[in-house]
DNA sequence: ATGTAATTTCAGAAATTACTGAAATGCAGG
DNA sequence: CCTGCATTTCAGTAATTTCTGAAATTACAT
């Protein structure tokens, strides 16, 4: 069976913006065949409608695997590996999330405490320390706070999100309720 | 002048991750080395400290224009262009989100209205053109919270953000002020 | 105008990444 | 232990991206 134009110009799409994403045009086409799709498909579905390889599709499945966007399934009486993509995109995202953290922020963040153990030597690399430590500081506020908002129960996070830039609001609303607590450089009282 | 070990180290580290960043090396190395910089920096010096042909560190200069993480200066009696990351690292932060949303988020946005309009014709077609809707539905929420985010000064978004999970409990509270309304199709009151 | 320094462009080389087909491995029944 | 199907691995090739040196362009001073 064929894809629709629909179908086509999504999954096309997907794949060129798959570079863009880290991911490459294969593995990006595959995903969007999976999203699209109402039941899982195999490797041997995915070689037909996409036309690549067979241990190319392999080979996708294993990245998208990695990155835990999909979900292997089995029929009865059929032995083959069924694949389908999360239906609550809810889930999509904060995995997609989850996984760009891991990759590109987690081992930055490592790279930086362990600079930071370092005593500067001369003059300048004192002021290169301080950067890196403020670097740290910026990004463990950032992860920080997605750890709490991952906690949230979707139905929640929706709210938060749609409250949009009433927060402002709220925000000056939480300093008179919870007393907001300045960085220690700032104000080390 | 030669780049302590401690300002070698962060430079490398942000040379590899620059790939995960979709930027490439060269890019990571020469925005590292602008980063820890005290004064602005011109072409010839990042030649010398990087060892990167000239040409190779235009391009990268240029890409990190295109990218608006640098700033373009110019010292008295010096027509050479001297560069500069901005000091304040919420900037950065802020450029970072804003520039790869433009580039990775809007035009997936573009496509998916754009499909939208198209009409399914057949049957698995209607639901690939839900699936498409619904994306294109979640996307426009988390991008709108982004713009709203976006124009909270500095100050207020790290309340916000140090709040963290405390901002659960002020959105059960939120309901009760400002009535949460939800998506049509819940609740198409 | 001419000369000089700074920057950019660009065609090809080098390096990296993606893709394929063939061979290897795994695995469930006989 | 074989047999047949499904999946994975892998070495080689193709495609893409990055990088360079040389040439072109730009900007300014004389």
């Amino acid at each position: 069976m064929n894809l629709s134009s629909l179908e086509q110009e999504f999954v096309l799409h997907f794949g060129e913006m798959g570079s863009r994403w880290g991911i490459n045009r294969t593995v990006g086409q595959i995903y969007a065949l999976l999203f699209l799709s109402d039941q899982p498909l195999n490797a041997e579905h995915i070689v037909e409608k996409l036309g690549f390889s067979r241990s190319n599709v392999s080979m996708g499945l294993k990245e998208l695997q990695a990155w835990n966007l999909v979900r292997l399934k089995h029929l009865p009486d059929d032995r083959r590996d069924y694949f389908s993509a999360p239906d609550d995109l809810w889930e999509i995202v904060r995995t997609l999330v989850a996984e760009r953290k891991k990759r590109e922020i987690d081992p930055t963040l490592t790279k930086l405490r362990e600079l930071e153990m370092q005593t500067p030597s001369n003059e300048s690399d004192a002021h290169a320390h301080s950067k890196i430590s403020d670097l740290r500081e910026l990004i463990e506020l950032l992860t920080g706070w997605h750890d709490d908002m991952n906690r949230l129960e979707t139905e929640r996070l929706v709210q938060l999100l749609s409250l949009g830039s009433k927060l402002q609001k709220f925000a000056a609303k939480a300093e008179t309720i919870v007393p907001f607590k300045r960085a220690a450089k700032e104000n080390p009282s």
